[in-house]
DNA sequence: CGGGATCCCCCGCGATACTG
DNA sequence: CAGTATCGCGGGGGATCCCG
C-alpha cells in the first residue's frame, strides 16, 4: 500500500494543532472558558497581535473555536471553544501527559550517557 | 499564569510527530513491524532518500524508533518502533480517528453552506 | 480595543549529484 | 543499498506601522 502525506488522516488532526501558539490557546480556552482578545494576548507574553489574530482565525476556520463580536465602542471580541472543538480535548490531554513524561525520559537518557562516559 | 510555547508540554509530543513524513513512517512501522530502508522508501512514493534519512534520524534521536545496521555488502539497515515508541500509538490512533471524522465534518459544513446560498 | 497591511528572515523540504 | 553534500525555494512567523 502506497503512503502519501496528503492521504494521512493523522495529518488532518495534526494540521489543526500545528502553529506556534495553537496548543497554548486551546489549553487556555479549555481551562478558562470564554476569553477576550486582550485577555488572551496578556496571558501570552511574546505573542504579537498579528500572530494571535492569525492563529485564532485558523482555529475558527476549522470550527474549533468560536468568535463573538460585540458591536460597541470600544470593540469587544470574545473567543471560546466550540462543542466540536472539545472533541480535541482528549488528544491534547494525552499529548500533554506524554510530553511531560518525555521530558523526564530525556533527562534520564542524558544521565545514562554520562555514566557510560 | 503566563504561557510560552517552550514551556508547553504538548509541544514536546507535537514536535516529535511534526515532519512531513513522520506520521506515515510511524503508522507503517507500527503496522508492519521491522522494515528495511529500501522497503520504507518504496512504500512512500514521492519521498527522497535525503528526507527519509532525516526523518528517521530525528525519530531515532527521540528513542521512538530503533536503527540496526548489518555490517555486510551490500549494506542492510532495519528500522523498527521501540518499546518506548509504542507509547505514542494511542495518540496516533486518536488523531487518526479524529482526523477521519474531521474530513466528514468539513464536507458536511460545505453542504450546509450551499443550502443557505 | 481588536485588528489589517507590509516587509523581512529563517528553516523545512525538495531536486540533484556523489560515495563506501 | 543506504546513505551524505550542496543548492535553492516557499511559507510560517516576527517587527513595525496604520485604522475604525
Amino acid at each position: 500500500m502506497e503512503k502519501k502525506p496528503e492521504n494521512c488522516r493523522v495529518e488532518n488532526a495534526l494540521g489543526i494543532l500545528v502553529g506556534k501558539w495553537k496548543p497554548i490557546i486551546l489549553l487556555y480556552l479549555l481551562q478558562e472558558g470564554t476569553k477576550r482578545f486582550s485577555e488572551l494576548k496578556r496571558s501570552m507574553p511574546g505573542i504579537t497581535q498579528k500572530m494571535l489574530t492569525k492563529q485564532l482565525r485558523e482555529l475558527e476556520e476549522e470550527d474549533i473555536i468560536e468568535r463573538v463580536v460585540y458591536p460597541q465602542v470600544p470593540p469587544k471580541v470574545e473567543y471560546s471553544i466550540t462543542e466540536y472543538g472539545r472533541s480535541l480535548e482528549p488528544i491534547l490531554e494525552a499529548m500533554h501527559e506524554w510530553g511531560t513524561n518525555h521530558a523526564l525520559h530525556k533527562v534520564t537518557k542524558e544521565k545514562d550517557q554520562q555514566k557510560s562516559s
